[in-house]
DNA sequence: GCAAAAGTGTTAACTATACACCCATGC
DNA sequence: GCATGGGTGTATAGTTAACACTTTTGC
């Protein structure tokens, strides 16, 4: 059985953008690339697709070893294949992005890797076609988190209403009124308050809440039936 | 200069989900397949990605080749990349969905190739994970046209409302107002009236409607700016 | 004249927006 | 006691949702 024998073979490579919020800006980690060619320049995380794994798993590979971390929320961005798009091979790339509590990721990195974080707004000169998919993966997670509550993975465990109105500021450019934003948020049936309180940032301190589980699995996988609405959301400068 | 020389090569194919809307079923293009494995069975149109193309061009390729058609709006929707996912050799397949006006494409069909629409809620069993791509596209087309009104891409030139609404029930599995939808999209600033009436469907007639193409591409091109609506839209059965 | 589809208008419910003040606390 | 950020309420505008009837015309 040689099927398909005259056919060109490419390899294939993940990338991932990798998102993590401080509590400031919204960031993207960047690692000193560690092989040649290109090396030691800034680039996004990234390997090369393994016979026995599908891209997805190699993506998921390449954030374990370099983060430490596994059962992360990971969506696939855009594939990334003119021909020339690298200088020596032919490569295609399939980016991810992922959305990683920065918190957790503090606590386990391992400093084998020359990695940083960088805001979305500000980030050195990458290699190949990386600031590219940087953008992509940026329109993607609006797209994504317009519909469906995606940012609360940047989130720890428990978060304050600020952390998260802030974090909808930084990942649209924009700014909510407060005020609008946190009813729109207690009445989403999204968030448990606790008791705590989170003094860190002010005096009076905020409260932090959690995610109702349920509720946010079920909006998270649920499938659209039907929101048409187009006629808003786009170009309207403040 | 001989890089990454160790990692291993795979075969990059694209595979395309093409939606067509006959003005009653939204519709899928399917192919008896002419190459081994799986020779005669229904499949997705696609093809290898060559050494000088990247897989958008490979894609669109594809589609001139199969339905003569070029300047078709066609999407990314998901790469398939498991292992195991074609029996005799490892090949990546990543999918785009297309959108055409099926009747521009009645008028071009070349018959060198069996092709058959099929109703997207009813079609034949397909080789290797097809299935799951068409199921992952029409999910894909209903986030994006949430956003964006790309399902005009699916009408001809000239359409009438009764038209537009029977495409958005189709594509949601919806039953909609059609009161209340008509106004929204004759407020959307997206249709300019023409005195032609349509009288296929009716004694009365429905007057036809075109795009304002300028208004369109706006919205079509707008980058998301805010929009987080994940309250709605979702898991709502009629 | 009637069947079959097209088209329109009004009210009620809801959602989003705009806006200003009090609260709790550490210093 | 005051500066700082956290939190709430209300009125208005806009949007969506629910609802039923009239229009046109080919037969």
């Amino acid at each position: 059985m040689d099927f398909y024998k005259n056919e060109p073979s490419v390899l294939l490579a993940v990338d991932c953008v990798i998102f993590g919020f401080d509590g400031e800006s919204l960031n993207i980690l960047l690692f000193k690339r560690a092989i040649e060619p290109e090396i030691n320049k800034w680039s996004l995380p990234g390997g090369f697709v393994q016979a026995d794994e599908s891209p997805e798993t190699a993506a998921a590979r390449v954030l374990k070893k370099l983060t430490g971390l596994a059962d992360i929320y990971i969506e696939e961005s855009q594939v990334f294949g003119a021909p020339d798009r690298e200088t020596y091979r032919r490569v295609v790339s399939i980016t991810y992005y992922a959305l990683i509590d920065i918190h957790k990721y503090e606590h386990i990195i391992t400093h084998e890797y020359e990695a940083k974080w960088f805001p979305l707004s500000d980030y050195p000169p990458l290699i190949f076609d990386h600031q590219h998919m940087i953008e992509v993966a940026k329109r993607k997670l609006r797209s994504k988190a317009a519909l469906y509550p995606v940012l609360f993975e940047l989130l720890p465990e428990k978060f304050t209403l600020p952390q998260i109105a802030l974090l909808y500021e930084k990942t649209y450019d924009i700014v909510l009124d407060r005020r609008n934003f946190n009813r729109k948020l207690l009445h989403s049936g999204l968030l448990i308050k606790l008791q705590e309180k989170d003094k860190t940032s002010s005096k009076r301190g905020a409260y932090y809440f959690k995610l109702d589980k349920d509720v946010y699995k079920e909006k998270i996988m649920s499938f659209l039936r039907y929101l048409p609405s187009w006629n808003i959301g786009s170009e309207k400068d403040q």
